[in-house]
DNA sequence: TAACCGATTAGCT
DNA sequence: GCTAATCGGTTAA
């Protein structure tokens, strides 16, 4: 998208139910997007100065999404590195707030399609998929519903069993 | 209108 | 590897 691009080596699942979830307190202002059509972006900002993205993506009912944790840069990377002031490939999207900045995501894109420009959806099989607990919340941190590709280096932390 | 809180990152030990 | 600092939005009164 917008000229740069990658492979989502690094997930975190969230539903209405989990209590880290933004979801789960019910529907507000801001989180209403998880509530409305999947395959939608939802865009939320986390220590105030950091953007991450997430696919608005049921799980049975309204208000799960899928956090989009780490990216593996593969297209764009000049781009990447322009935003993000890094050389270094693997800093550019390591991590929520880096890969928003690395693709110059921001509460514009809250809301859009993802089925539509900037994005673009490539069907992208992913190999050697592996899950772990999830980083960075106080609630439900047990609840294994972190994913990744084991063994990439892309990732925000590795993973337990890669 | 004011207070709180965070799904992180950067930097130092 | 661990600790502290960051900023703005969201929530509550």
């Amino acid at each position: 998208m917008n000229g740069v691009g990658g492979r989502i080596v690094e997930t975190e699942a969230y539903h209405h139910e989990d209590p880290a979830s933004h979801s789960f307190s019910g529907p507000t202002p801001r989180n209403e997007v998880m509530f409305g059509p999947p395959a939608h972006v939802y865009v939320y900002r986390s220590y105030g100065i950091h953007w991450c993205l997430n696919f608005v993506c049921w799980d049975g009912a309204p208000g799960g999404a899928v956090l989009v944790r780490a990216l593996e840069p593969t297209d764009g990377l000049d781009l990447m590195s322009e935003r993000r002031l890094a050389s270094d490939p693997r800093a550019l999207c390591s991590g929520p707030g880096k890969l928003c900045q690395a693709l110059a995501v921001t509460r514009e894109h809250n809301g859009l399609a993802l089925d539509r420009a900037p994005f673009e959806l490539a069907p992208g099989s992913a190999q050697g998929v592996v899950a772990g607990p999830r980083i960075g919340i106080t609630k439900a941190v047990e609840t294994p519903w972190r994913f990744g590709e084991a063994g990439s280096r892309f990732l925000s932390r590795p993973f337990p069993q890669a």
